[in-house]
DNA sequence: TTGGTGAACTTGTTTGGACAAGTGCCGTTC
DNA sequence: GAACGGCACTTGTCCAAACAAGTTCACCAA
């Protein structure tokens, strides 16, 4: 078997082979509606059998980027991909990606007690402490989302090491060696209290799109529990699903 | 290779595997936190090769019920299985999923031409006729969500033959032959209009959790836009991704 | 007791082959 | 010209094998 280019890269085969078939969806090489080269072209092209090209096509597949059926040949369903983990969890990766200029001013910077609600949630026993960070986030200098987070003390401390104005949390604890792995989010809405309302500059009371998230580490620690609250006009969320693929966005129903 | 029951089903195989295995984890008999038996011993237990069980827990992990790494054993991570494309796209579905009775009252249906927003959105040319129906929709008695619907007349006007105060226009509409096999779905927060307030019990302007819904046909064509509005401490979204498994959901930006 | 080595086991990656099932096209036939 | 049949091609499914890479645990040595 051939390589074009010995790739310097660890990354196996087939996952740089689906981040190039992204590209090439994103990029417009491969457009919308329009078939893409059969899995036996890619091989040859690739210089891979046929399990590799499949395995990065179910990638894509499962992302809804993607679709087809038996003996017809697969098309492009939707050319904006979906969002890298990072992309997802970091507010400043998430405008990076999209060209955009993250802002972020820190109100408050503290370490407290938990109380009773936020220990729950995060499996604290209550009256432990956790560092609390508020900021006001913003995109190209538009006030876009208030981000209140907290994080267990383990890993809040190393951000009394860190300017948190100077950018995404996010990523200074990732490159600390912090391992997020796993984030779970609920979305609902919730009317802007008096700190939101001051600093997003609406009205106490006016609708705003609230992400509550817990972050988790590989070993399924929770290390922090946030409280995002976007202008519902600057930012929300979207999900594609199909009868073939299930999506993992759930509808949850609360218990009164 | 020895079958032990030649099933009379025609899926294949790695799909009733995966059924089995979400069955399984919903059930507790594999519970969250624990480690399912290893791939060789699923080979062995249901005589299929490697390749198909791994197939079968690929579709698990998609869904982010399944996690694990090389050398580790997959584990149980959530133990709520994501939801088919039925039980998301319906509310009767998932109502009746979770052990709930849904009800609906349906205020309006009406046949009017689709305004220039609507038809942007449809892909009609504005004036062309729309059948909207505007119903409230409720779990256990309790009213718990406004849809506005607008289908285009092809399929809408099915819909005059059917009593849309007895259950789901889904359902119905799936069994007369009306091919929905895509969903994208927008989710923000928006302040109760007058009607809102008054069918769900609010004050005017509280803030409600909006999921703006475009329904495909197989051939691409939109069948149906709605607006559903829940009570945000009634109903929510959640969605959970890793680091190895991209989500299907985006946080986009919207351009002011 | 502690530390390290290594074997056994696990999952991840990749290949190759075979067959089933669906699509599209071309040519034949009526 | 239209309908039919068959062929080529495509994707879906399933199997078997081999190696790479990580984890766990027992065993042995210091």
């Amino acid at each position: 078997m051939l390589k074009y280019v010995p790739s310097i890269s660890d990354e196996p085969i087939h996952q740089r082979l689906s981040d190039l078939f992204r590209e090439k969806i994103s990029s417009g090489d491969w457009k919308e509606g329009k078939p893409l080269p059969s899995e036996a072209e890619l091989c040859t092209q690739h210089g891979v059998s046929r399990g590799t090209v499949r395995q990065a096509l179910a990638s894509l597949r499962s992302e809804g980027m993607v679709t087809g059926g038996r003996g017809k040949p697969p098309v492009v369903a939707r050319p904006v991909p979906s969002q890298s983990f990072a992309t997802f969890m970091s507010f400043s990766e998430w405008a990076h990606s999209l060209g955009r200029e993250p802002g972020q001013r820190t109100l408050e910077i503290a370490r407290r007690p938990a109380d009773e609600d936020l220990a729950g949630k995060m499996g604290l026993r209550p009256g432990e402490p956790v560092i609390q960070v508020l900021r006001l986030r913003s995109l190209d200098g538009n006030p876009t989302m208030v981000e209140r987070s907290n994080f267990i003390v383990e890993v809040g401390n190393a951000l009394f090491g860190f300017d948190t104005d100077s950018g995404s949390i996010f990523g200074y604890l990732t490159s600390r060696g912090v391992d997020l792995t796993r984030g779970r989010h609920v979305i609902d809405a919730v009317g802007a209290d008096a700190t939101d309302a001051e600093l997003l500059g609406v009205e106490p009371g006016s609708a705003l799109l609230r992400e509550h998230r817990l972050t988790y580490a590989a070993d399924g620690r929770i290390l922090e529990c946030s409280d995002d609250r976007y202008l519902p006009h600057l930012a929300n969320f979207v999900i594609e699903n199909t009868r073939a693929s299930r999506a993992a966005l759930v509808r949850v129903p609360l218990v009164a």
